[in-house]
RNA sequence: GGCGACGUAGCCAAGUGGUAAGGCAGAGGACUGCAAAUCCUUUACCCCCGGUUCGAAUCCGGGCGUCGCCUCCA
């Protein structure tokens, strides 16, 4: 059979590779957080939960996965968003941190192994500098410290565009006092103020690219397997990373770079500037954040996402066609014959689904794949409950749903198993009206339950509930 | 202008050589006391024009259109 490799899509080699971490078995990924001086959109939730999904993946996979992100938690928009506020920037790394770990918990997004800010980790940060200075790869420039771009051959091979050719096309005021326009900044002398740190170069604060270079070498070490984050981060950031941790240790930063596209709202991206995005905060409260999350897994995560509510309206149907599904699995389990082999041609069936399920994602995470395949599952088995079943082959439909499920980061919410006796009564009182064709009192009972929210289904092996 | 992508049914979206996954929505039907759930059926000249090939949504060329990056950005 073909290898079992997982393929990625590299940026930096323009195509995709078998990935082979570096330490057999063990992944370290960087992931590049968000920036806690707002709500973080919709559109910002989207890569951090294609790379949960895929850390998931790889753990399913049998990986360890190392997995950092980072918190921004200074820069020029921290230092203005908290002057508009009143606060200390401190305060409002705080408040939003707080805010992301709200959103992350509601999608599911998993812990992660660290969660770097660079105010802790400013003796790092500095450091790295001062090795490229020492270097020659960096200059002080009254209390800056600038990358010297045109000491670093490489510089260009991720974005694929050297700075010539940038250049070209600028539209950028150039700083005159930088000894090339490319150059970027690795330390900002602060003004007084505002927030600051003691460096050789006097008060300052970090750039934002170098925190993402010192932070990933001090929880990874030198050379990360896979480096990650939105695809507008290829330039500069990325580029500025490289340059940064290949210049100083002479070795591959990153062995593989991944990027994911943009949410997309009609037709443009969702960003802050340009005033179109969907605060998490709120899509979450109006609909179903596992709703959310499958509508985010729902394309590949190199094609721009086209958002737009009704489509979260599309995906929380479904999320309940399959919800339904495992109801119906473990409703008719009690009744199933306890036949061991069950339905053989179709218990191979879902052998074959379950690696048709990896293997999507092994293909440079196909997420919209691998859907594909759990809801073709979904639509046979019940297709199966409706005529016949088997113990063995409930359990494996159920097993692979929650399974795949799982994987990507699909959370359902068990219902409350007690109903409560006043319910159980009604339950019991209407089941004897139906007995005796008393119809009208049924439903009664019937819309009365609905109207406190517990929803009943009929079924040939008796009445069912839900919640809804 | 440079670099990188994309254009598949009403909508969202897989599919990189052998006549088109999946989801949502719509229509019809089956089942049901009625519902609910479920199942079945049903909707695609794969942007346009050339080329390569026995054969292309898939490869090549051209055109049209859209988007991203080049400035903070997931």
């Amino acid at each position: 059979m073909a290898s079992k490799s997982i393929r990625l899509y590299n940026t930096l080699t323009q195509s995709k590779q078998p990935f082979v971490p570096l330490e057999p078995g063990v992944v370290r990924m960087y992931v590049c957080g968000p920036t806690v001086y707002h709500h973080l959109h919709v559109g910002n939730f989207r890569s951090f939960v294609i790379f949960d999904t895929l850390a998931r993946f790889f753990e399913g996979q049998g990986f360890r996965v190392l997995r950092v992100q980072n918190f921004t938690d200074i820069d020029d928009k921290m230092i203005a968003r908290a002057k508009e506020l009143n606060v200390s920037v401190p305060e409002l790394a705080e408040r939003y941190i707080a805010q992301y770990a709200e959103d992350a918990q509601a999608l599911a997004i998993e812990e992660p192994y660290a969660a770097p800010r660079p105010t802790e980790h400013i003796e790092e940060i500095v450091s790295h500098i001062g090795d490229l200075v020492a270097k020659g790869l960096a200059y002080p420039l009254e209390g800056d410290v600038y990358f010297r771009v045109s000491a670093f051959p490489g510089y260009g091979k991720l974005s694929h565009q050297t700075s010539e050719e940038r250049l070209a096309g600028a539209r950028v005021e150039v700083d005159e006092r930088k000894e090339e326009p490319a150059d970027f900044v690795l330390w900002k002398g602060s003004r007084p103020g505002e927030p600051n740190w003691p460096s050789p170069w006097g008060p300052g604060r970090p750039g934002w690219h170098i925190e993402c270079s010192a932070m990933a070498r001090c929880y990874l070490g030198d050379t990360l397997d896979i480096h990650a984050g939105g695809q507008d981060l290829i330039f500069p950031h990325h580029e500025n990373e490289i340059a940064q941790s290949e210049g100083l240790l002479g070795h591959p930063f990153a062995r593989y770079w991944l990027h994911a596209a943009m949410l997309t709202m009609d037709g443009a991206k969702m960003s802050k500037s340009q005033g179109n995005i969907v605060p998490l905060s709120d899509l979450r409260v109006r609909y179903r954040p596992q709703a959310i999350r499958l509508f985010l897994l729902s394309a590949h995560y190199r094609t721009p996402l086209a958002f737009r509510e009704e489509l979260i309206e599309g995906s929380e149907a479904a999320l309940t066609r399959i919800e339904n599904c495992l109801t119906r699995l473990g409703h008719l389990l009690p009744h199933a014959a306890p036949d061991d082999k069950g339905d053989q041609s179709y218990l191979e069936h879902l052998e074959h689904a379950e690696r048709a399920f990896d293997e999507a994602l092994s293909d440079d995470l196909n997420t919209a794949q691998a859907q594909a395949v759990l809801f073709n599952v979904v639509r046979e088995a019940n297709t199966l409950l409706d005529v016949d079943s088997a113990q063995s082959v409930i359990r494996q439909a159920d097993s692979f749903l929650r399974r795949s499920l799982a994987t990507l980061g699909i959370t359902l919410a068990e219902d409350a198993v007690e109903l409560g006796d006043e319910v159980e009564r009604l339950i019991a009182e209407r089941e004897q009206a139906r007995r005796s064709r008393d119809f009208q009192t049924a439903d009664r009972i019937r819309d009365d339950l609905r109207a406190k929210g517990i929803v009943l289904e009929d079924t040939p092996q008796g009445v069912r509930w839900h919640r809804g």
